[in-house]
DNA sequence: AACAACCTCAACCGCATCAGA
DNA sequence: GTCTGATGCGGTTGAGGTTGT
């Protein structure tokens, strides 16, 4: 993609750390404009950003109703689970997962999670010879699942990702312990099916 | 106090995919 | 069917902060 590098790599273009201003300017063109054409939304905020540049600083902090940091032991043992089942697919984990980004996930994992998950592996492996069944083929069956609705919708508005596995009415963005719960309970039924299967 | 080693997280990069011309 | 621009994703980097010596 030679027209995005180019984009990005202008001399001109401002690089490394957003400022509050900055924040507020985009932040701003996106309560009019919306968040979309990023490319329009950089040049009429006046940024000497790329567009690429605003989207990510818009999807991983500035966006309404980001948690950011604390991550519950419930969270967390929601991502590990849903990286069993999905792997490094942090987009989906993080549409599991209100209020949190793919960004942060993807960060938190790298450094907390692989960590506890190795160490597990090595236990796990030292303390039996059993190799663990393979998740691919349900990794593959949950993306042929979800690329109807996910890829397709992915094309709409930042919504999107909140669609999942069949019932489009659950609003599974809905914030609480509620959905986690119900998560949760969709896990331990999808990983009685992997026992099963 | 000074330095090194390590950790965290925001931001960047390159690639894949999609939609429209 | 092909080309081009826009968007989204996952991997990686590096600055700044924290901890250990």
């Amino acid at each position: 993609m030679a027209s995005t590098i180019s984009q990005c790599t202008k001399k001109e273009a401002n690089r490394g750390a957003w400022t509050a201003e900055e924040d507020h300017k985009l932040a701003q063109v996106i309560a009019v404009h919306g968040a979309k054409r990023w490319k329009c939304v950089a040049m009429k905020a006046g940024l000497k950003r790329c567009g690429k540049s605003c989207r990510l600083r818009w999807m991983n902090y500035l966006r309404p109703n980001i948690k950011r940091g604390n991550i519950s032991d419930q969270e967390q043992d929601l991502i590990l689970r849903l990286h069993k089942l999905l792997g490094n697919r942090w987009s989906l984990i993080a549409g599991r997962l209100p209020g949190r980004t793919d960004n942060e996930i993807k960060n938190y994992w790298n450094s907390h999670l692989s960590k506890k998950t190795k160490q597990k592996e090595k236990q796990s492996r030292s303390s039996t010879t059993v190799e663990c069944r393979p998740q691919k083929t349900k990794v593959m069956e949950m993306e042929s699942v979800d690329n109807g609705s996910e890829r397709v919708a992915s094309k709409g508005d930042e919504d999107s990702k909140t669609s999942f596995v069949g019932d489009e009415s659950f609003d599974y963005s809905s914030e609480g312990p509620l959905n986690l719960e119900w998560m949760s309970k969709f896990l331990e039924m999808d990983e009685a099916w992997l026992d099963f299967a």
